[in-house]
DNA sequence: TAAAAATACTCCATAGGTATTTTAT
DNA sequence: ATAAAATACCTATGGAGTATTTTTA
């Protein structure tokens, strides 16, 4: 039968690596780790790891979907550690939180403080990335909750908040005329397309409706982003959250009209079987955008 | 750290509802039981069982939830093998269903013989039961799979057949004199009501066109119900496959008017989460009924 | 008195430690 | 030479057994 503790071990393995790491961040000896590891994999009958020496780590397919499975038995076992604790009166747990970063920036510093300050004993730990990563946390279950952008049908949501659409132009632009900017007005502009990928719905949507979309210039950075418009290269959509911290003089911006927002929004596998310490932290976040 | 045979041991006594049936259930000793037990209990320390000498055995209310997360690990358990086996080439795996009578009665035989062509190392288990009882043992995790009367909500479900409504007369009732009855025929007539809720969803429609229900009796027993109709002391509403086997003359039954079927279907906590053996029994199931 | 769970004790399997070797960069 | 994993060997915790006691119907 294997162990709950081989289960951590492969886990921290895969996570750190190393055998050595994970040796280290679990407090044991490497030999221990050595022995877990070809315990579990001997039990079981299969290669979980291949292991070169200095070369890295390779989980194999079949160590993966194990892997899959045991994630899910460790937050199993977290539940049972929440529930006990509730019935002896201590509220705690550990919930893993992945962000974007315009909620990091804007929204996550109030998310922490009202939460510690309700549950001080629940540990909240973050992790920031792409949708596509945070998705993919998500479905390897190394994340409980993220924050996700609308739609997103693979998994459970909680809309936030709304955020809308602007328009970056540079001087002397024509559009800058007009109040506001609609999408078939842009048909003709060069795009600057930033890697985070702030852009992508409303692109997306001009695709949808058989405009021609100009993806001239792809950037890491926003700033470089920004060097490029003042130089008149281009122009940039960009939700407002993400815009506000950004040195852009405020007369070079244009809302985009269309009824197409950024939803921001809290997503994870199944509310259902998240457990209770999550479903406190989506309520108190759903609480603070009303 | 809790064991995975703890775990096991927790299940089954609970299943058992006795420390020693559990015993020898899994081939060990008694004192081996006790032991995990109360190995399990302090390390979480809570009690989760009270045994109290001679009387059943109660689950206390914080075994209840652990038990759920305890059920869902094993669940994994078995997940973690049947990925093994199929790297290794050997289907396996075991897929506990519940099904309701007519389902026993006129589908299960040909589903079980189909499913085992195609799957010999798989073992069925089977469980009959109401369709609330299914739906409690699907979620307390007890069953993989669940055969269903739609709608039903709470559970992913996988819809395969409809069942025509019928009404079964007394002799020289008035009604049999149409071809077909619709449910206002319906509003003054006693029914008869059995335990195995076959009507309910007809009886419910009626309440929610607001029309005057007239619960007459209600039995435990079809033949009850046939003998009562047969004095002339009410009708019936029957799912046409509920009726196959039983005798009652063709002559006194007449089909309901009514868009409204009984919807068989297969049904489960989540899709996405179960098994492959049990995605390929639903894929199975599915096909018999195209 | 019988039946079920707990206790006392014994044993051995194995998880994890230290020391060392192997292997590839 | 260095760094990472494997191997050898040892120890001790605790899981599971047998025998026995406790408790209640």
């Amino acid at each position: 039968m294997p162990t709950i503790t081989q289960f951590e071990i492969f886990v921290k393995v895969i996570d750190e690596g190393s055998f050595t790491k994970a040796a280290q961040a679990l407090n044991m000896s490497q030999p221990a780790v050595s022995h877990a590891i070809a315990a579990l994999e001997s039990e079981l009958g299969v290669t979980l790891l291949v292991r070169e020496r200095g070369k890295d780590l390779i989980v194999t397919d079949i160590g993966k979907r194990v892997l899959f499975q045991i994630r899910n038995i460790l937050n199993s076992l977290e539940k049972i550690d929440q529930e006990v604790s509730l019935e002896k009166g201590i509220i705690t747990g550990t919930i893993r939180i992945a962000t974007f970063p315009s909620v990091t920036a804007h929204f996550l510093p109030k998310i922490i403080s009202t939460f510690q300050q309700i549950r001080p004993n629940v540990s909240l730990t973050f992790k920031e990335g792409s949708q596509e990563e945070i998705k993919g946390w998500l479905t390897s279950r190394e994340i409980d909750i993220g924050f996700v952008v609308l739609p997103c049908d693979e998994l459970n949501t909680i809309p936030l908040v709304k955020d809308r659409y602007l328009v970056m132009l540079p001087d002397h632009h024509p559009l800058l005329m007009n109040r506001s900017v609609c999408l078939s007005d842009l048909e003709n502009e060069h795009f600057i397309i930033s890697n985070a990928g702030y852009e992508a719905p409303m692109i997306d949507l001009m695709r949808k409706q058989k405009m021609t979309v100009n993806e001239k210039y792809n950037t890491s950075n926003l700033n470089t982003s920004l060097a490029l418009i003042k130089e008149g290269l281009g122009v940039l959509i960009l939700p407002e959250l993400s815009l506000k911290y950004l040195a852009y003089p405020k007369s070079n911006i244009r809302p985009l009209e269309t009824n197409h927002y950024r939803h921001i929004a809290l997503g994870l596998p199944s509310i259902k079987d998240a457990s209770r310490v999550v479903q406190l932290f989506i309520q108190i976040t759903k609480e603070l955008f009303e």
